[in-house]
DNA sequence: TACTGATTTTACCAATTGGTCAAAGAAAAT
DNA sequence: ATTTTCTTTGACCAATTGGTAAAATCAGTA
């Protein structure tokens, strides 16, 4: 006879057990989710990788739809940090490699994620919308400011900075987004992918916005 | 007392109705398959698109993964088409902003495709494997030491040319496969996106290649 | 230790979905 | 016109899947 614990987390308290179980289940479906898409994803599988039953899976997430909201909504945070890390006062060059080498830093730390919101993005951002909308538009739109005063003030070479922006999202996404293509390619062991990317990509933006 | 028709293309002739009922199955399937995706899509869904009921389509086909593997299959050769027509003859930097436009260009007028690709790598590739590691595996190779050569000859900059191409496909797919996100960022009004990203990587490709 | 609320399980369901089958209906060929 | 072959449909099914209900078990605490 049970009554249902919290499901939004309205309680002021989380039990040990709670916080452990939820990290479970996010952590299972975050790893099924980013390689399955979202209907490939079945609460039986969530279930076996968990080590949870299904219902008891049920009894922490209202349903499946609400586990892949979560873990969406965990990952808006993380995502924005590295743009909003982009200063005004600083070099302009080195800002945008060093906002390049973070991006290609969490794509590669965090790939799951990075596939989670590739899948999401390209099967329409149905989940996101809101995110993308409000707080995303709004960063992109104040450091595309930031990055349109460099060219106005001749620091930078001209560039639209949107674009700027959106090159610098495809080219540090890819790495993570793409991987089997790319280890398929060049070989798994040849070389470190990660690293000559770094190096690539500086290049270009160095060479892209040097006067 | 009807025997199925031939499944695997293996009789001589194709009729009509065959090759209309087969285009409109596939039509509805890559509308479906490219924004829903693989699981996300049921036959019904097909079914309704395309007109046909759900037995008639698997009169046509003999599965829902057999529509989805001839999807991927149709893609291929135009996949390669734009990096064969990279000529070691021509000049290196105009060579590469061409086929940059030309990605761009197929980005644009097949985003469906695109996103299908996508989606089919995002989620590891499974069905192709095959084509990567042999024909797109072997074009890449091929092409890889044409720049190198350029490099060698002192005609480009120094680049790393598997990573050169990586980036291309990166930046030139982005704009197909994150249109929701652009379009929710750059305000869909505001600007055509498809003609300031085609001068925006132009000028990148360039500003690399120069010496 | 006994109580109380939190956690987990067992048994189950209704809806969806990919796919089958045999018969009915068109087209083409004779 | 009739036979033969191709095409389409209606009825159906077994498996899967997201989700529920209620009982059973466990943990913490008075």
């Amino acid at each position: 006879m049970a009554k249902p614990v919290n499901q939004h987390k309205r309680s002021n308290s989380v039990t040990r057990i709670q916080r452990k179980n939820i990290n479970l289940i996010l952590d299972a479906a975050l790893e099924t989710f980013s390689s399955h898409g979202y209907n490939g994803t079945t609460l039986d599988e969530i279930s076996i990788k968990s080590g949870l039953s299904k219902p008891n899976i049920l009894y922490y997430f209202k349903s499946k739809k609400d586990i892949h909201v979560t873990l969406l909504n965990n990952l808006l945070d993380n995502w924005l940090k590295p743009l909003k890390e982009l200063n005004s006062d600083g070099d302009p060059v080195s800002e945008i490699t060093n906002y390049v080498q973070k991006k290609l830093d969490m794509a590669h730390e965090f790939p799951r994620e990075s596939r989670l919101f590739a899948m999401e993005i390209l099967q329409g951002a149905n989940h996101m919308k809101n995110f993308i909308e409000s707080d995303l538009k709004i960063l992109v739109e104040q450091k595309s400011n930031v990055i349109n005063d460099w060219v106005v003030q001749g620091l930078i070479a001209k560039v639209d900075p949107l674009h700027l922006i959106f090159s610098i999202w495809a080219t540090t996404q890819h790495y993570s987004d793409f991987e089997e293509q790319i280890k398929l390619i060049s070989g798994r062991q040849s070389f470190n992918p990660d690293h000559r990317a770094s190096k690539h990509l500086k290049e270009m933006y160095t060479r892209l916005l040097r006067l």
